[in-house]
RNA sequence: GCCGCCUUAGCUCAGUCGGCAGAGCGACGCACUCGUAAUGCGUAGGUCGACGGUUCGAUUCCGUCAGGCGGCUCCA
């Protein structure tokens, strides 16, 4: 008896005997770690059928790589069961780059105790033990795990073996056709450790490269995510093909770390967080600043030419406010606590007035509503844009306090559009066109969008009308012809939200941008206009933020820059080296010319040799050093030296600014 | 907020098995007058994050707090 099975892609039939494997069909190529077979990712063990449409999978396919990494997760917790056999063990999926395992533990992992879980992997690795897959039922299943209550609670939550569920990516412990044991079988035939899991695995413990893996870090995390479960302690690691994609990795690593903003930020001598302020809460120096106004004057002027109107609001307001808005209900846990003032008691201490309490703003919307309701308004005024460089102040956990990227203090450069419902959709095609083009001002031209949809279990209003604006959104989304990936229940309480994904230029994509409809807050504050047949209406709200934060904007150009802005953000633009101090002078009148056509520019008159300010300007990503000497000087020119160490020598001084201004005037980066 | 780690000069970091500390860079001064990423020499600069405790003695050990880092949760 034989079996035809089919070979994908290449789609050539190939004759096997009876009762084969997949591992018969690919036993020269030990790059094979896994087979899709009918389309289904298996163990290279199981077993082909007459007809099959069977695929070689290898670390190359991302399904390849993800089972070498869940593979590599196993690996790691046989490792952490020989240090400590009662450790319990959680669940351990492949993520991106990586794979994690959550342990049960009686004293959290050091530093350490990676290092020697590292050596006792590698050795578990080239024992060459053989993932053996093993179907139990349930209450099978349940003895042999006596021990390990979290698994236990796995085959409860997910049904065991006939559960239907789908397969959850976090979750590859159950959720397959079956119940699953798989046991890691050493060369001698002896089982020597054994994890529920729905699989597949790689053939052998040495199909994983002894050398490509590293343990990365550790952290406590709660059970299933629920911060009222218990916690358990988390192994991060690292998996690769080999070890060359490991040292890419790990570079690429350095490399964004290099350009964390933090670093950058102190480098540059951009901001900082004094201690003596408060956590999360930033001041710019005059560098810095200088970025951030250019940042911002470039956004205000655009916002006027687009019909946004300037308006400015205080950062406190009494309770009041916020009950309106419905924050104090919804979240005030994300506000700092009141200041309770005005308050008088007598001599016996009974109260004689109440007094109040002021929060600081966490939002600006609520200020802005009291804009539009301050007098009568009429269609004729719709779209209303109210726009404001908005700060305000979150009581963030102490935990997720994260540089300019999540603060405390911060300021929205927020609008708030009132329109008709009939306005409403090509208020939100422009406003998305508007947001895009002026994120590629900025540089950040590689986007894809996020349509957050409604939680039912999370949200304020009726179904139509958060069908309406979801599709409003959407369909403006798609007039981008950009990607939209939808985010389903990841909406606020109060609407529909496009946010817009910008990718920087180490790949990594940031939420910048977010567009969103709100039918919320007219209500809770009775905004109403006049409409043509004398009716009053009902305005629709759009929330949009543009840079989000400008704090967090700010950060997002640092890291995408590396620090070396374009000339037209560049605090300094242009750096003065004379080659001798003879040569200050002609500089300081080239630098004189300069400014005069709004350049901004300094001399290096110090006590430094020439090639040290020609080093301290590279490092502070200067993008023209302008260079002097005797030639320069005796022909009226300048010499160009740019961050890239290209040089250009004896420019003509009119040349050499006009260069500088073309740059900064087109926005170019150089 | 939770878990772990960390905090020594402006910055990056040594160091003290408990006896009050060092380097490089930076700053400042002097000399050098110099053509493309560090000229040389010198000077100043630290209540070793803060407060308590243990100790004859604490920067070092313990505790609390603040700030930071990596995760978790959160990101309206």
């Amino acid at each position: 008896m034989s079996i035809t099975v089919v070979l994908d892609p290449e789609g050539q039939p190939q004759e096997l005997p009876d009762g084969a494997d997949a591992a018969t069909l690919f036993r020269d190529r030990r790059e094979v770690l896994v087979a899709r077979v009918n389309g289904e990712l298996v163990d290279l063990a199981t077993t082909l059928n007459d007809g099959d449409l069977v695929e070689p999978v290898t670390a190359e396919d991302p399904d390849g790589l993800a089972v070498l990494r869940h593979s590599c997760a196993h690996v790691l917790a046989q490792a952490v069961q020989q240090v400590d056999p009662d450790a319990k063990l959680g669940i351990g999926p492949p993520i991106q780059d990586g794979f994690y395992y959550d342990f049960d533990v009686d004293r959290p992992f050091t530093p350490e105790d990676l290092a020697e879980l590292e050596k006792r992997m590698t050795a578990i690795i080239k024992s060459g033990q053989r993932f053996s897959r093993r179907v139990v039922t349930d209450d099978e299943a349940r003895t042999e795990l006596e021990f390990q209550p979290y698994k236990l609670l796995l085959i409860q939550s997910k049904g065991g073996s006939d559960a239907s569920a789908e397969p959850d990516s976090e979750i590859m412990e159950v959720g397959g056709s079956a119940l699953t044991m798989y046991d890691n079988v050493d060369r001698r035939d002896q089982t020597v450790w054994t994890d529920l899991c729905r699989g597949p695995h790689v053939p052998t413990t040495r199909h994983i490269p002894a050398n490509a893996f590293k343990l990365m870090r550790t952290a406590a995390v709660y059970w299933m995510s629920d911060e009222h479960n218990p916690q358990l302690q988390r192994i991060y690691g690292t998996a690769w093909p080999n070890k060359d994609q490991l040292r890419e990795h790990l570079t690429f690593l350095a490399e964004a770390a290099k350009r964390d903003h933090r670093r950058l930020g102190a480098e540059l001598d951009l901001f900082s967080f004094p201690e003596q302020i408060g956590s999360g809460l930033p001041v710019f120096h005059p560098k810095g600043g200088l970025i951030r106004k250019e940042l911002e004057d470039y956004s205000r002027r655009r916002h006027e030419e687009s019909g946004y109107e300037f308006v400015y609001s205080p950062h406190i307001t009494k309770a009041g406010l916020f009950e309106t808005s419905g924050h104090l209900d919804w979240y005030a846990e994300g506000m700092y606590p009141p200041m309770h003032l005005d308050a008088e008691t007598d001599g016996e201490g009974n109260v004689r007035k109440p007094g109040q309490d002021y929060y600081l703003k966490p939002m600006n919307c609520p200020m802005h509503n009291l804009i539009f309701d301050s007098r009568g308004r009429s269609y004729r005024e719709l779209p209303l844009r109210l726009f404001e460089f908005g700060s305000v102040y979150r009581y963030e956990k102490s935990g997720v306090v994260h540089g300019l990227t999540r603060a405390r203090g911060f300021t929205q450069d927020d609008a708030h559009i009132y329109c008709t419902p009939e306005q409403m959709p090509a208020e939100l095609a422009d406003l998305l066109s508007f947001v895009l083009d002026l994120l590629r001002d900025y540089g950040l031209d590689d986007f894809y969008l996020e349509l957050s949809t409604r939680d039912p279990a999370k949200s304020v209003g009726g179904e139509a009308e958060w069908e309406q604006a979801t599709e409003a959104l959407r369909s403006a989304a798609e007039a981008q012809g950009l990607e939209l990936v939808t985010d389903p229940g990841g909406a606020a309480f109060y609407g529909p939200k496009i946010s817009v994904q910008a990718k920087d230029a180490i790949g990594r994509y940031w939420q910048m941008s977010t567009i969103q409809v709100d039918f919320q807050l007219p209500e809770r504050f009775g905004l109403e206009y006049t409409a043509a047949d004398g009716s009053r209406q009902r305005p629709v709200m759009i929330h949009r933020a543009l840079f989000g934060s400008i704090e967090r904007f700010f950060a997002v150009l640092l890291e995408h820059y590396n620090g070396a802005f374009p000339p037209w953000l560049a605090p300094v633009q242009v750096v003065g080296v004379p080659v001798s101090d003879a040569h200050v002078d002609y500089l300081a009148e080239v630098a004189s010319q300069m400014r005069a056509r709004g350049i901004r520019v300094e001399i290096d008159s110090g006590s430094d040799r020439m090639p040290k300010k020609i080093r301290n300007a590279t490092r502070a990503k200067v993008p023209f050093i302008m260079i002097a000497g005797d030639e320069d000087q005796a022909a009226g020119a300048v010499s160009f030296r740019m961050r890239d160490g290209t040089q250009d020598n004896g420019i003509p001084v009119a040349d050499a600014i006009e260069r500088v201004v073309e740059v900064i005037e087109s926005k170019a980066q150089v």
